[in-house]
DNA sequence: TGTCGTTATATTTGTTAGGGTATAACGCTT
DNA sequence: AAGCGTTATACCCTAACAAATATAACGACA
C-alpha cells in the first residue's frame, strides 16, 4: 500500500512540463540530440519531437537551441533556462514525495 | 502557469484508489446505485463496474455491498470503511494541493 | 560536391482501451 | 406469475493514440 503522485505545470490550460517531459529534457541535455534521447528512452522520434515542441510553444524563454545540418548532422542544446526548469521541477517533485509519504503514514488508510 | 497534481494509492503495484475512482465511489455512495453513478458521470456501466471491481479485489475490507434484484432492482451501498477511504483520500489530496501551491510560489519557475 | 546524421513533417499502419449491444440472474412489488 | 431495474458478463467494433515508414532540408566536412 503505497502513495504515488504525478506533478505537472500547465500554461493556459495546456501541459507545459511534467515527469515525462523533464526526463526527456534531461536526456536531451546530456546527449545533445533529440534522436539520441528518443532512442535511449525507447520513444519514437516523433513523440519526443512533439513533446519538446509543446514545451517550446508554451515557454516564455527559449528552452532549446536546435541546429540542423553541420557537424554530426546537427544537434540540440538545452539553454540555462531549460536546465533551471529541470532542477526546479525535480526539487518540487522530491519535496512533494517526501511530504506525501509523511502525510500518508500519518493518516493511515 | 499553475501547478497540478494527481495522487493515487497502489496495492501490489496495481492502482487501488485515485481521483477518478474516489469520484465514482462518492457518486455511488450518494445514489446507492452503480448504474445511476455511471450515468451521472457520463461513463459506461461497464467501465464503472470495472473500476469498482479493481477496488474490491485489492481492498482488505469490503468497500461495497451489492444487492441484485429486490426493491428498485437492487442497488449498491458503500460501507463505512469505503466512506473512510473517500474522506481520507480527499483530505490527503487537498493538503497536497495546498502544499504544492505554497512550494510552487516559493520556487517560482 | 557528395556524404552523413540531424531536425522536421506527412502518411500509413497497428494496437488497445473503451463503447455499444445483448443477455442472464436476481428478488421485491403488484 | 409477470414486470421491473439492478448487478454481472460476454462479444464485437470502433475510434483515439502510438508506432513505423518515408521523405525533405540543412550545413560541416572530407
Amino acid at each position: 500500500m503505497e502513495i504515488k503522485s504525478r506533478l505537472w505545470v500547465e500554461e493556459q490550460g495546456k501541459p507545459f512540463i511534467g515527469y515525462g517531459r523533464i526526463k526527456l529534457l534531461k536526456t536531451v541535455a546530456r546527449t545533445r540530440s533529440i534522436s539520441a534521447a528518443a532512442k535511449e528512452l525507447n520513444m519514437s522520434y516523433k513523440k519526443a519531437w512533439n513533446l519538446l515542441n509543446q514545451i517550446n510553444k508554451l515557454a516564455k524563454e527559449p528552452v532549446l537551441i536546435k541546429n540542423i545540418g553541420g557537424k554530426n548532422g546537427g544537434g540540440t542544446e538545452v539553454t540555462p533556462y531549460g536546465k533551471g526548469l529541470i532542477s526546479k521541477f525535480e526539487q518540487l517533485n522530491t519535496t512533494c514525495i517526501h511530504f506525501l509519504e509523511k502525510e500518508f503514514k500519518k493518516i493511515g488508510l
